[in-house]
DNA sequence: CTGTTAGCGCATTCAC
DNA sequence: GTGAATGCGCTAACAG
């Protein structure tokens, strides 16, 4: 039971058929007699014959691999989107193969070269900052591919996703309608979607006539809560008019709340925080933060399902790309409902 | 370029040599005369010539595929783990192929069937607590296998973690030494190691006289921030009397936190908060939680190089397992300086 | 240092 | 409904 040597061969040998037949009754079992199908599959049990992924990706030319493109596998963001691409896959007979970019697109591209070369099922890349020459082996690729996470103006294929920029807006107009007058910008790693966010929130100061450069602070690192906490000390340091902060993501601002809590600034009342992702603790928090709430579980989800479709010839497939939206949580004012945006 | 028309046949015909002279030029590139591999790298480059891994498989009867298996790709504790992993093996012609068992033995049984049945390279398996059949096959696995964050005593093959139940007596010791007198324990999901944490809590007390299960709430449900604000909730209402926390990780403690500054309940005068893992933002919180540092991205890294080490015929690898030990982190009292262990 | 021969385990295409 | 022949692209084992 060891050493694999249980192979189509020696099943067909055991029930006294041939190879092909074995390998039909496990693929298409409608092609077998009910008979010959059972005892097939009661040798097969008894053998413990596992198919050999190689052979079988070599003979046909294709796999039941969905490659799936990420830049982290430590953010909470992706990791969510990743459940819900494990939860969709559960019931099906594929696998995921998991490419870590670390932001980068020269890693993307290696990575995407190794995929193709395993003929995956399907494609999910994050993002649609590809470099030209992944653009173009995604483009030629024979497998349905899906951008998530945002939204583009020309899709290599299929995509699901939702506007940073809007989302950023509509947390910062909500900063601006709840009262800030000096509202500032916190951000880390600042990769192409915080820059998106951050387009968002400075063109909605600017709709208001608050925009102040100076407010913005930033920094190349991963966002941390103690990063939060420290850029806020920062900030707030060299602008103690600061009122209100936005930030690139929910990480940064807890940290900017424990940093407030520990200098008495009461919050929401001289300060308020808003985050972006809405993970879980941002409502449990004390006090709670509003945020800009996004559908990663479903993304990851829809991904796969989109890809699922295109594999089972669905031409239901959607034309175009797919808005997910995103939701503003408003916590730190009166509540004025969760405002819906996109799809 | 699309179709992957690019075999070695195809290289070794451009060059004018056998398939068999491209296919050394690639793996072993010594055993191939200078001017004869400098045309060969670049027929390579110029064709853009990419190995098919399932024929090199099949061919082989191996692959250069680690496999990984963890219970959570959501959970913070396995994606530090995973990051170790791919750091290590950043720079070696490996990859990562990441199985997620979702805390199912069964499922764990499923994922490792299909793993073996592709010849990997090495497995990493996280947990000891394998059902009868995984560990048969682990056992009968002709690649090197590490089992992670744990010690146990009859490893598989290799073996890298630490003594759950070491730290958490540990830090409820220290809990106690602080003052605590009525010590209070929350859990959730109660997975093999939660439980282990859960002993070492208990005997700790009790050499104390200081045990009450009353005092012990826990819930099947995955941990989060929010379930650990009711689990307190829940507890301080029943048992007013608790002036000290030990929770089964940092998501549960900060909901602890949060919630008991809802309450105005002085932490750490009147309560103090211990959790486990130690994440990031720990020590940054208002106030900052006491927590037991685990090494996570080392024991991710240490797994992978061990399988390295392995693969490479390195006889020094390690002959028991590998206590990577824990520290705690005092934050609620006078330091006393970081308690290591283990090691 | 280079080439020849053979075959990995399976699915495709065509027969029956 | 079942089977025979053939080859996927590569590498092992041996020659030379």
């Amino acid at each position: 039971m060891s050493d694999r040597r249980v192979t189509l061969a020696s099943v067909a040998a055991h029930v006294g058929v041939s190879a092909i037949t074995v390998s039909r009754a496990m693929r298409s079992p409608e092609k077998v007699s009910p008979p010959l199908l059972e005892k097939i599959r009661k040798a097969v049990a008894d053998l413990g014959y596992v198919p050999d992924p190689a052979a079988r990706a070599l003979a046909s030319g294709r796999t039941d691999v969905i490659g799936v493109l990420v830049p982290s596998v430590t953010n909470n963001v992706f990791s969510d989107v990743l459940r819900g691409i494990y939860a969709s896959v559960e019931a099906e007979p594929l696998e995921i193969q998991l490419g870590n970019t670390r932001y980068s697109p020269v890693m993307e591209e290696t990575i995407l070269r190794v995929f193709l070369s395993q003929k995956p099922a399907g494609l999910v890349v994050a993002g649609i900052d590809q470099s030209e020459a992944s653009r173009r082996m995604l483009e030629a690729a024979s497998c349905p591919v899906v951008q998530i996470m945002e939204l583009g103006p020309d899709p290599i294929d299929m995509m699901i996703g939702f506007s940073h920029y809007d989302g950023a807006a509509a947390a910062t107009r909500h900063l601006i309608e709840t009262g800030s007058r000096h509202p500032a910008f916190v951000g880390a790693r600042m990769d192409p979607r915080t820059q998106r966010r951050f387009a968002g929130f400075r063109d909605a100061c600017e709709e208001a006539g608050l925009f102040s450069p100076a407010r913005c602070i930033t920094t190349p690192r991963p966002s941390t809560v103690t990063i939060g906490a420290e850029l806020f000390a920062d900030l707030i340091a060299r602008h103690p008019e600061v009122d209100g902060v936005f930030c690139n993501n929910d990480d940064l601002a807890l940290g900017i709340l424990f940093e407030a809590n520990r200098r008495r600034i009461a919050v929401p009342r001289d300060l308020t925080i808003c985050g972006f992702n809405d993970l879980e603790m941002m409502a449990v928090a004390e006090p709670s933060i509003t945020s800009v709430r996004t559908f990663r579980y479903d993304m990851g989800r829809q991904a796969t399902e989109l890809i699922l479709g295109r594999i089972a010839g669905d031409r239901a497939a959607p034309a175009g790309p797919v808005d997910l939206g995103f939701a503003l949580q408003p916590r730190q004012s009166t509540a004025r409902g969760a405002h819906v945006a996109g799809d």
